[in-house]
DNA sequence: ATAGCCGTTGCCGAAACGGCAGCAACATGT
DNA sequence: ACATGTTGCTGCCGTTTCGGCAACGGCTAT
């Protein structure tokens, strides 16, 4: 099922390893043979692929519109495979995911787990990043499914859906603030409150916020990881911003409490896209999953709202 | 430029002529090579691609879907040539468009040689063809941009845009009609009237109309061509049914007389669809060229109802 | 039956490919 | 300053693949 010129598979491992020889170890080739490859694709072009650096290959202008080619070409022959395979009634595959860190704690190990449970043949590869790194892996074709916090997205890629969930303040269930049902900014920052870092969108998102108010706030805890800031909530430690994504289990269990946050009146959104390589059509078992993921972050976009109504 | 296997080449040959000697042939190669190449294919594929008939060869279910990655494959090959041709500042390429007759009046003419004043070196290839002819030209990937009536179309086809003409009837000066602004089905049906033939699409918009009506139309002339149809007109045989696009011209010169039609008050339309392969991107040349098409088939749309103004 | 076209198959020369070893250029560590 | 490791590149050569030629059997139309 390899009917491509090894040219082709040669060129795609050496943009992917940025060198020769290491291409040539993923390949199972001689690195001379990979060398001669790209050689001759560069002469066939016309014009040179990479530039030669004393440490590794980097794509000149005209390698990279060679490897949206080829991402286009090998992405599409995965593709094809698949509907053979599925008209013999074999469904497997792996889906590649890239996400931010609030879908860790629910919303996509559910999903996984509810989606092998009924196609067993697919797998899975998830892997976690801020929202920048996410559109990146998907534009260089490391992953098929990203979600990432809805920012301007570069035009290989397509927004499959866009769904907003309210931003709101949690703290343990014994926080002073526990009993209100909604909270303002200046109501949160007269507690310590853990900060996020400017590598996750929440800092992007309340930051202009902050900046408004007149007051400063008082020092308080700065973290990168959602999960850490959640516990330290849970432990009493100050108050922690996120959507209600990621605190699905311990707000079950009653030790965090979730308050969707008041600015001037209307709430603070968190706007998170689904995004999909735009020169691509997925897989069948791929585009399943997608299918999912979608209706399953409408449902919590849903519920969610029902929860907490507002108006706008 | 050609760095894909053969095979991918050939296949696509083999498909389009449906004999492996006629795309030898073509390919400027002897049979026994495309034969071998087709025999090595389906040994990888794991599966036989064509059904070999007497008088030549026909796809399979496998064969088809090898057919569709192998159409996404070297149509996006084509736009990395072009996006390479066009880094070095030569813009040129063919732009191949399938249309409906009511194109060929004024609106393909006058689009093609404004670009081709603009961009020489962009050549054109158009085809007349039945609005399910130019969206299977379409599918079969010999041509680029189509412009049919919208119907339902495949899933493999993208409409990029969709616009509405009002349906009129279209009469000599001297004819009694003429000097009415707008007629209903009755009124032309006391006239002698030029049909459409099944195969134009106006034929099926106007027949579920005509048979609501009690009366049998008196005998009138059948025609598949609207050129033919729009010169027996100008000729006062009978009323010939048409959008305005097609007597952009003729109107000048006051031969002729456009009347939109009016049916119980609200007026007929003639849906205009234009389409492109689903999956795919385009040249820049061709997505340019795409563009204007959008914009003027827009812009005569507006002035159509700004001069004929309606409620619906 | 005959002629014509179809796809396929041996056979063989030509072209392409890949592996091995060695080259110069450069970066890194002592 | 020197040694070491890594980088990409290039002859050389055996292997694989490809393509052209001719012939074969199967089929259709005349």
């Amino acid at each position: 099922m390899r009917f491509h010129s090894p040219s082709i598979q040669y060129f795609h491992a050496v943009r992917r390893t940025g060198s020769i020889r290491a291409a040539a170890r993923v390949l199972n080739v001689a690195s001379s043979a990979v060398s001669r490859q790209i050689l001759k694709l560069e002469q066939e072009v016309g014009s040179p692929l990479f530039e030669r650096n004393a440490r590794g290959l980097t794509l000149t202008t005209v390698g990279e519109m060679l490897a949206r080619h080829v991402m286009n070409v090998l992405q599409d022959l995965d593709r094809f495979r698949s509907d053979v395979a599925s008209l013999s009634g074999a469904w497997s595959g792996t889906v590649s995911i890239a996400c931010i860190e609030s879908l860790t704690e629910s919303v996509l190990p559910d999903l996984i787990a509810s989606h092998r449970g009924r196609a067993r043949r697919v797998s899975f590869t998830t892997e976690v990043k801020g929202s920048s790194d996410v559109l990146e892996s998907l534009s260089r074709g490391e992953a098929d499914i990203g979600i990432a916090m809805a920012l301007r997205h570069p035009p290989d890629l397509r927004q499959v859906a866009l769904k907003r969930f309210r931003l709101g303040a949690v703290v343990a269930r014994e926080h002073p603030l526990a009993r209100r049902k909604t909270v303002t900014l200046e109501q949160c920052l007269a507690f310590p409150v853990i900060n996020a870092l400017p590598e996750l969108s929440i800092y992007h998102l309340l930051q202009p916020l902050i900046a408004q108010l007149s007051e400063t706030p008082e020092p308080a805890i700065q973290a990168n990881s959602i999960d850490l800031m959640r516990e330290l909530a849970a432990r009493g430690v100050g108050v922690a911003f996120q959507t209600q994504l990621g605190i699905g289990r311990l707000s079950r269990d009653s030790q965090l409490v979730f308050l969707p946050l008041d600015n001037a009146g209307s709430p603070v959104w968190s706007d998170l896209g689904i995004y999909v390589r735009a020169e691509r059509t997925l897989p069948a078992y791929t585009e399943s999953f997608l299918q999912e993921l979608v209706r399953e972050l409408g449902e919590r976009e849903r519920r969610e709202n029902a929860a907490y109504p507002q108006t706008q």
